[in-house]
DNA sequence: GATGAATGAGGGTTCATTCAT
DNA sequence: TATGAATGAACCCTCATTCAT
């Protein structure tokens, strides 16, 4: 009962924490400010958290659990590359729907300079998924897909992750939003991730090309 | 004689501001820090900008400036489509290199939200390149441009500015650096960007389509 | 006991900043150095107060109060025009005394030019009294004393006034005390009151010079 | 001609400089602000003056100068101490409403606290209207003066000049201004002036007593 | 000598962190 | 254990004063 008490509690200082750390980034950020979101004391916050870089480091944890979960369900599903491919696309844009606030978490590490962070992170963030799209890219012609000739497929993968985040933060992060409306306008954003699969599907070739 | 002083020193804070906003964000950068990397006073920043923000701006447009001028640069050479990519894109690798404070420094205001700097430079800073890049993919075939069946311009002109961002992060910011490290490990940039160019051909200016 | 503490402290915050405002006056004050005198932090007048411009406005508020009060006390007692003068008199003497600090501030007031405060407090500080002091004089005619022939109450409450207010003065800050030991030497002050007393009764006439 | 130009430009400076400490105090008027009033360069400030309370300083023994002056000549005309009163009310009713910034910097001196120039300054300004007016409630009755029976001429010396003094800030100074409308309305200034005079006869000079 | 840009100490204010209750 | 008031370092900004030109 106390346990679940603190669970929840924790979720919630996590959650405010992600949300301002997200909006306002590490320094802007105000400790006060998120025990207020969270409708807890600033000492709780200490008890769970040694200090502000602690607490940032936790929240950004928690948002690449849930992302690299939702990308690893989009994995589970078919053998059929294509389909992985929507399939990741298609959660990622649910994802960045349903919790703008961790792709924002997240885009602020992507600003750390000189801090132990950067590194740090990009390995710990990063570090799955680039396995995991290089090995999509090259089992593909095991499954009736093959790269253009001379493509090289961690270089591909790179690019595919590369678009996937631009979507993520264009779905999420106010300046990529205005930005892609001056792009887009008002576009229907199922219409944005059709082009994008459209785009997306020419990086095989079909077959007789090869 | 004093005149080019002054113009040497406003280069200088201008410089090390940039760096610094670049390293630690608005609200992380110090003003002291700035003037110590710059080697004035603190006094004499406020003598050439009103407040921080202030100087923050100064920053930005200065930085606004010299990737506008690199990237019309690029556009006036030549009238193939598939020419003018690629001179974007070697146009933004060198830039990226030469003046990799800038684009840390771009790169922080995309993190910017619920500031009145995020709508405000998104227009200022992307209004100008959406419009090239999208009349660049709507010429028509007799520039070289053979974009798939279905595809939207404006949406792959968008694709197209995001692969290019997250190019010049990649080479200017740490994070992004470390990602793509973590994609292609030691590979020489050069090989990148020929594969980047690959895929930018194969999918916007392929010649084998209808 | 925790609330006492906090009235205590803040008392003493309140009483430390009327000393430093009135000794410096609002702008040559400072924070850190009222923070000395309470022996509290600086956050904590900031808990307390907005800015220094609120806990300027506290202390006056606070120094206007306590003046108030003791010259309301000196109206209750009885219905005598000459035993009101009289009281207002001893128990100005009493409070410059008492809080000469509460003086000082009140003084430093009346050194603003240009600002807000001047217009503003002048008629919360004085507004009262002059009311007071000219109905006082009006009034007396009821009670058996009248003022010379040609006597505008008004003026005549208005002069009554400026003599307390220089009294006060007198009895509370550096410039005035000095001022008035080049008049008196080391006058006792019983007997400068009693100088004083006789002047005001020169305010009325007789009922034969009528 | 160089030394004319200096003079004026001191005069200037001088007139400048008074009007802002009148205006903002000694702490709250800048030197930059006084150069600007003017039209002069910081540097010369400095050149004539060692520092801010060195032209502070050079203000008010030039105000002092200027009141004192003011003051002498309404002593020359007359024996008859009625008269001479009448001259230093309209003396200094003149002297406040061509110079009101001389008197607020004056008033300014008053709020000196724990500064040298409390002490110092009283003794200049106040030292010699305190002997002189003294003297002239001290002369016999062919002068015309009849104190009360029991008047200590140096206390009702004192209360002549505190009556003066609140008439030049009542003229001069913001709040004082605001207070005397508090009590007077719009009166004209010369029944004011008219109401000081009876009042004073009848104090300090009037006939019918023994 | 005159200028006004540059210096940098100092003051207002905020906020991460601590700790008495 | 939880609280949130208190602390005080650090930051933005101003301005008295200096000094190179």
């Amino acid at each position: 009962m106390l346990k679940k008490l603190t669970e929840e509690k924790l979720a919630l200082i996590l959650d405010s924490a992600t949300g301002e750390f997200g909006e306002k980034g590490l320094s802007g950020a105000s400790i006060s400010g998120i025990a207020k979101r969270s409708h807890v004391s600033v000492g709780v916050i200490y008890k769970y958290y040694k200090d502000k870089d602690d607490l940032f480091r936790a929240c950004l944890n928690n948002s690449i659990k849930n992302l690299h979960s939702v990308l690893s369900d989009a994995f589970g599903q078919t053998d059929d590359t294509g389909m992985i491919m929507r399939s990741i696309v298609t959660a990622g844009v649910k994802y960045a729907k349903d919790h703008p606030q961790e792709i924002r978490m997240y885009h602020e590490i992507t600003a750390a300079e000189n801090s132990s962070f950067a590194k740090e992170y990009a390995k710990e963030i990063e570090g799955e998924t680039a396995v995991l799209y290089t090995d999509l890219l090259n089992k593909s012609k095991e499954h009736g897909v093959r790269l253009p000739k001379g493509a090289h497929p961690a270089s591909f993968a790179f690019f595919f992750d590369n678009l996937l985040m631009m979507l993520h933060f264009s779905l999420s992060c106010e300046y990529y939003k205005e930005r892609m409306h001056l792009y887009l306008g008002n576009m229907e954003e199922d219409f944005l991730v059709s082009q994008l699969l459209l785009l997306l599907n020419r990086f095989f070739v079909s077959s007789e090309e090869a």
